[in-house]
DNA sequence: ATACGACCTCTAGCCACTTCAGGTTCAAGA
DNA sequence: TCTTGAACCTGAAGTGGCTAGAGGTCGTAT
């Protein structure tokens, strides 16, 4: 009984294996405060529980959202004092899922352009003179906004 | 006469005007090797004329489509010595294109997660506990009924 | 006892700038 | 002509979010 609520300690490597985020990552997350500092083995190596991989858990799945660190910052802090939690999180989440949105709307138009640019020149030598180098060159041309 | 062609060499701030680059980053392109070094006044001061003028918009209209400083790097060397410049310059265009339309499919697939947590959440206080900060904390999809 | 991989710290590097500190030059107004 | 003060200069450091390397220590299986 004491095995099993004994607290699974285990080394940084195999808090990496379980969560999908690398030795290095980890130790870097810890030094910018966002993971809490282990206990040590008597050899001065980290032992995590199971709190840090709920926390890093909750870490890489924001970052794989997007999530600026910053961001993942205040949210953890909410998550630890529930009830004042939910304006403010959902104020990140709305926030963040804005910027997303004018990402993808930039990354089209871009996406429209350079279709354009390409098709100027297929690629053969003869073809173009080169449509491309111009197209980069002569804005005049261009439908993108962002001038 | 004189004086209008005589006007054609500015200082960096009015280059930095005519282009929409700042400052700082015109003399970044020139420590990195983008821009050739202008020539000086007496008292040091940078000196550019059309040629700064074309080539910084070249560079300019490149970063806004998404081109590494690298790439870039490459299209200028292509720019100079045209003839030989239409595979490569399509070829660069067209992995970038490629990678942008990676990085749109990416941001659809988070915008749609991240509608889907948000909308939990509307936000009122009273209203969730928090579904969002369970939402990033779970392993699989959160219910958020049982608390 | 030894081998070997996993671990440690510290430092530097990446991209594409941006910011700062502390000084110099230029051009317009008095 | 002199005096402002905005624009300019250099060099170094900071930004985000890691990643990589050097050079050493620890833990465990045989």
């Amino acid at each position: 009984m004491d095995a099993k609520i004994a607290k699974r300690v285990m080394p940084i490597g195999s808090l990496s294996d379980r969560t999908g985020v690398k030795v290095e990552t980890i130790r870097y997350y810890e030094q910018v405060g966002l993971l809490p500092q282990p206990e040590r083995s008597e050899g001065n190596q980290r032992r995590y529980g199971r709190v840090h991989v709920e926390r890093l858990a909750f870490i890489k799945h924001a970052r794989d959202l997007g999530f600026p660190v910053d961001g993942i910052r205040t949210l953890l802090r909410l998550s630890d004092n529930p009830g004042m939690a939910c304006d403010e999180a959902h104020a990140i989440s709305v926030a963040h899922l804005d910027e997303v949105r004018h990402k993808i709307a930039r990354l089209r138009s871009l996406e429209k352009e350079l279709e354009r640019i390409a098709a100027t020149c297929s690629g053969g030598v003869a073809a173009c003179d080169c449509a491309i180098i111009e197209a980069l060159a002569d804005h005049s041309q261009c439908r993108h906004e962002r001038h």
